[in-house]
DNA sequence: TATGAATGAGAATTCATTCAT
DNA sequence: GATGAATGAATTCTCATTCAT
């Protein structure tokens, strides 16, 4: 219950001195604001306001602004990496379905694919993004065709899929077009289903229907 | 004086004493750069020299950046409009394909697309982005279905085909995602036609098959 | 009764071609803005939509914006002048209450007064502009004293009158400070008759009182 | 790292880290400038050069050149409000006479009452100027007749008598009107009484005789 | 490690002025 | 004589970044 107070009235725990957590802190508000705003419209001092931390903080774990905004990419790379490893076809609408509807507890997700449209400028950090598009588009072909090697047309179609995801996240996000923005997952899921079950061949390579 | 021209064929005689051939001309350069960069990453500047033209006719013709971007996006949304206005269902994939896959005279319809994408932060703004998306939605799902009143279901299923459109525009600009960046026409018919076929309802109510 | 109008639908009676009426037009607009809001506050736009013709004739009359200050000082002095010729001492107090109080009609030499505490940053103008005050401070002096050569501290006193003039006209502007903005003549004539008589030798030298 | 001192004595050392002596730097700066020159007339570059800082500084401390003059305003509100709190009919003029006349160390003062001629556009901050002097000619009416309630009269007096204190320092400042601008103390001392003697009545009511 | 002071570059906008008609 | 188009210079303000403590 002892609150660690020195001397000259400065609490010591007021200032977390965590290095680490700060980090963090910075790298998950940048996410979310980068995702909601774009590269050029967020401040730095946003950032830094909301984690709460001084700005000077940005430059020394990031080294600049460009440099956290390739840090939120990355991290969301991971992010969407890890849930597409073990994606299987039956799966897909479901979980998109579960992640474009989650609540707060997925808003992660949701932002790294935001993020995944937007660019700072930087035609390195573009690269980036666009490999991982392509890649991402590569699982899902796979995914869905059982892991056959993706001939153009199949991945077109899986691109197209994509597109369709990223389209309806951004027509969800900032509240912005209804019904779609409060439409349930059970709706999505089976939109979703529908749409996969429509453009993408199944494993043994019949037609869709 | 001078007169400047460029290798491409853009010609920029300096004093050209035509208001409002300099007015559109500011607006067709600021869309394309809205469109491509957003509105933060765009500046003035730019735009003007763009257009060949001093940076005070932007606040001259527009009163504002933002103005700009305004009159960017009233011209992106009549574009929209006039190019939507006798939707047909079994017009649409081609007409779709036709758009998004066509060469340089087509840019400015994905512009207006993009740029619906697009935000200012103006609040009043953003609320005619997303009011012509929500009407845009309504277009496609009246056009499929007959022009029967659209339940939210309909609504939203149109809607997830609205997004598939802005997300495949999206993968496609700025030459980013291959191969669907270079997919030709004839491919995005075939796809968008299934996509159509199978999650807009038939004007008779029957199942999408 | 006829109104001109030519075959394409120009009204030729509308635009004035009346190259002296339109200087004094934008030398009456000018005096009063400058007076009343400065010299730099005061855009050169500005006086010429109020006084209902084109920016570039300002330059072309005026040569320039310092050009046209220096015109309306240069009548403000004039106005200033004639209205001081015949000065004599037991007219003085009344004189300027008339003047200060005066409607519309005597706004000008008002506005004048206010003209010549306004600098425009040219240093010859501001010398032309202390001149007169300097001058007018002799007339003053002069007025109240009989003519003789007025010593240096008849020249203070007089000057401490005219900065009372100056300090009202300045308090009474732009409608700022009550009671005195609405004061009327009669009270205003008694205040400046003691204020003389208090402060200005009479002709035959002796004092005040 | 480089010292840079002036001739003048005036200590301009690069990266002072001193947030209230900036501060007060620039206010005093600006005190000086706006009073002389008037608010549209100055420029914040050309301030925060005199006070030998950057320019962002005064959007960092004062938010805008608008709040900057406010808070000059407001300084010279309470100057001026200290030096009248205890005034007394006998020591009215020579209070002013001090004041007027005094050196370097009460251009203070001088300054604040110019500021109080100076308008910014705002209305905001022109009420704010309006109603000091308003207050401050009630505080000389006050002084002068024994604090007995103030008829309009004795207001419009005591504001005639204000008029000449502001119009005194104009003609004075900036070198201007001779022989005025060079009167010394004394002088203006004997003229203030003279004044004051005149115009305001006395504590018991009788007539300035 | 963290902070706040300070900076320089660049952004949008305004404005007096010039030019072509 | 008059107009509106166009310009360049300046002004205020913002922002990422660096520095001293």
């Amino acid at each position: 219950m002892a609150v660690i107070t020195s001397a000259d009235g400065e609490t010591a725990s007021r200032r977390r001195r965590n290095a680490a957590q700060t980090r963090r802190d910075l790298l998950a508000v940048a996410r979310s604001r980068f995702a909601r705003d774009g590269y050029a419209a967020t401040t730095v001092r946003d950032i830094a306001d909301q984690a709460g931390v001084n700005v000077a903080l940005i430059s020394r774990y990031f080294a600049s602004k460009e440099g956290l905004f390739e840090a939120c990419l990355t991290g969301a790379i991971t992010d969407v990496g890890t849930n597409t490893d073990d994606l299987e076809r039956d799966d897909i609408a479901a979980r998109l379905a579960r992640h474009l509807s989650g609540s707060p507890d997925r808003v992660q997700l949701r932002n790294a694919l935001l993020l995944l449209m937007r660019s700072s400028g930087d035609e390195r950090i573009d690269g980036l993004r666009h490999a991982v598009l392509r890649s991402l588009s590569e699982k899902l072909a796979n995914a869905a065709t059982g892991r056959a090697p993706a001939d153009d047309e199949v991945l077109i179609r899986a691109q197209v899929v994509l597109g369709t995801v990223l389209g309806v996240v951004m027509l969800r996000s900032t509240g912005a077009v209804q019904p779609i923005a409060d439409a349930g997952e059970d709706i999505l899921n089976q939109v979703f289903a529908e749409l996969i079950d429509a453009l993408l061949p199944r494993p043994d390579g019949g037609s869709p229907d």
